[in-house]
DNA sequence: CCAACCGGGGTCTGCCATAGTA
DNA sequence: TACTATGGCAGACCCCGGTTGG
């Protein structure tokens, strides 16, 4: 059977069935909508095989229709979504709306993403994870994929951020409110590489309402401005560029966390601005209890150690990514440290020691004693370098 | 050749609350 | 009034290597 039969000849088994029957079962009616939707001729052979397939299950449905409409349709998107590989309680904890509608689209959906690439199981965890995308229609799936494809270089590089993040790219329908958020951040000046970075690292950007990044970026603008800068839209381009995820935080959240450094560092506007579009704009994603207590917590230590405040400030300014060393981490890095008999000066003047992980910590301080090199009296940067560095040292060493 | 200096890159979702809407 | 759309929140590093200067 070649392709346009087997769709004639669905078409006439379509024309057969009673029409109100019909528009009794939601599932017949999405697949319906799947023939004049244009899909590629693959995916027409696939529908027309979940149609096929399905019928008689289809049919039995709509007998018992009669009896209890409402639990009948609900049974009849369990079974779909089951099939689906959904985790269906998940899903209703999740948004149990959904599970009352009268019509989901979920074979669409499927379909859909199947038709870009994504896998049986990738399709289930999306649903699971964000049940509300199976009432997206297959237009507007469409529309809005063609819009981040204006952006991303392929569907599978979609698909991706998808897998991930589910949510991002269902939780709105306006996909005129997505057109107008990618000619506004283009108006700020962002290169297609940052948009492109944009949404792959805070793919919610662009599901942000139009006025909400706008938001952002005058408050921005507004800061820089207070703070002297001469060029505001540059200043913006350069704090997103440096911190992608800036746009998907509150302006409380930032607008914090610009006062916390500009207040625990006596900063002069000058040096403010350049930290929070270079070495402190991560920062300011922290949550600001988050901020305070970090630092409060380094502080304590150091205090204890008999360092002071002026020092301890210093030393955080000179590598501000310790800031997102949570209590346990900080802590734990420096007694590792100091147990080998490292001073707390010399961390001090290698502060990216704190950026290598506990385990690398370790194994290297291990491997170093191992090999002679001893860690009191030499220089411990090393412990920070990169691996393929670390491993040339470590043979020089031993040989 | 070696190490210091320094910037860059990946990654940041999943949940809750609530105003708005049909 | 059930449901949707949207804002906001908590959470909390690790690694790589280009360039430069000795």
């Amino acid at each position: 059977m070649t392709l346009s039969e087997r769709k004639d000849s669905l078409t006439s088994i379509w024309k057969t069935l009673d029409y109100p029957m019909i528009m009794a079962s939601r599932n017949i009616c999405c697949v319906r909508r799947n023939f004049l939707f244009d899909l590629r001729g693959w995916m027409l052979q696939y529908s027309a095989e979940i149609f096929l397939k399905s019928i008689p299950f289809r049919l039995f449905n709509v007998e018992c229709n009669s009896k209890g409409k409402e639990s009948l349709e609900n049974k009849d998107l369990l079974n779909n979504l089951l099939n689906m590989g959904v985790d269906i309680d998940r899903a209703r904890r999740r948004q149990p709306g959904v599970f009352n509608r009268a019509v989901t689209n979920e074979q669409e959906l499927k379909i859909f993403l199947l038709s870009k690439g994504a896998s049986d199981t990738v399709i289930g965890s999306i649903i699971s994870r964000y049940p509300r995308a199976i009432t997206r229609t297959p237009e507007s799936l469409s529309k809005r994929w063609e819009l981040w494809r204006k952006i991303m270089a392929s569907d599978l590089e979609i698909v991706n951020i998808l897998e991930r993040s589910p949510e991002s790219f269902f939780r709105s329908n306006d996909n005129l409110n997505l057109e107008n958020n990618i000619k506004f951040l283009c108006s700020v000046g962002l290169t297609h590489k940052c948009l492109c970075r944009l949404l792959t690292n805070a793919p919610r950007t662009f599901s942000n309402s139009l006025n909400l990044n706008k938001q952002m970026v005058k408050f921005l603008q507004e800061t820089s401005r207070s703070l002297g800068h001469n060029d505001p839209t540059d200043f913006v381009r350069k704090i997103i560029s440096k911190n992608p995820s800036i746009l998907i935080q509150s302006t409380k959240r930032v607008k914090t966390n610009i006062e916390f450094l500009q207040s625990t560092f006596n900063l002069n506007k000058e040096d403010l601005l350049l930290l929070i579009c270079g070495p402190g704009a991560r920062v300011l994603d922290l949550s600001n209890d988050c901020t305070k207590k970090n630092y409060t917590n380094i502080k304590k230590r150091l205090l204890s150690l008999g360092h002071t405040e002026e020092e301890i400030q210093r030393f955080v300014l000179s590598y501000l990514n310790m800031i997102f060393l949570s209590e346990k981490k900080f802590n734990d890095k420096i007694d590792c440290l100091i147990e080998e008999k490292i001073s707390m000066s010399q961390i001090i003047e290698n502060p990216r020691v704190l950026d290598s992980s506990i385990n690398t910590l370790k194994t290297r301080i291990r491997e170093l004693s191992h090999a002679g090199y001893d860690l009191s009296t030499s220089s411990i940067a090393l412990l920070s370098w990169s691996q393929r560095r670390y491993e040339a040292k470590l043979k020089r060493l031993s040989g």
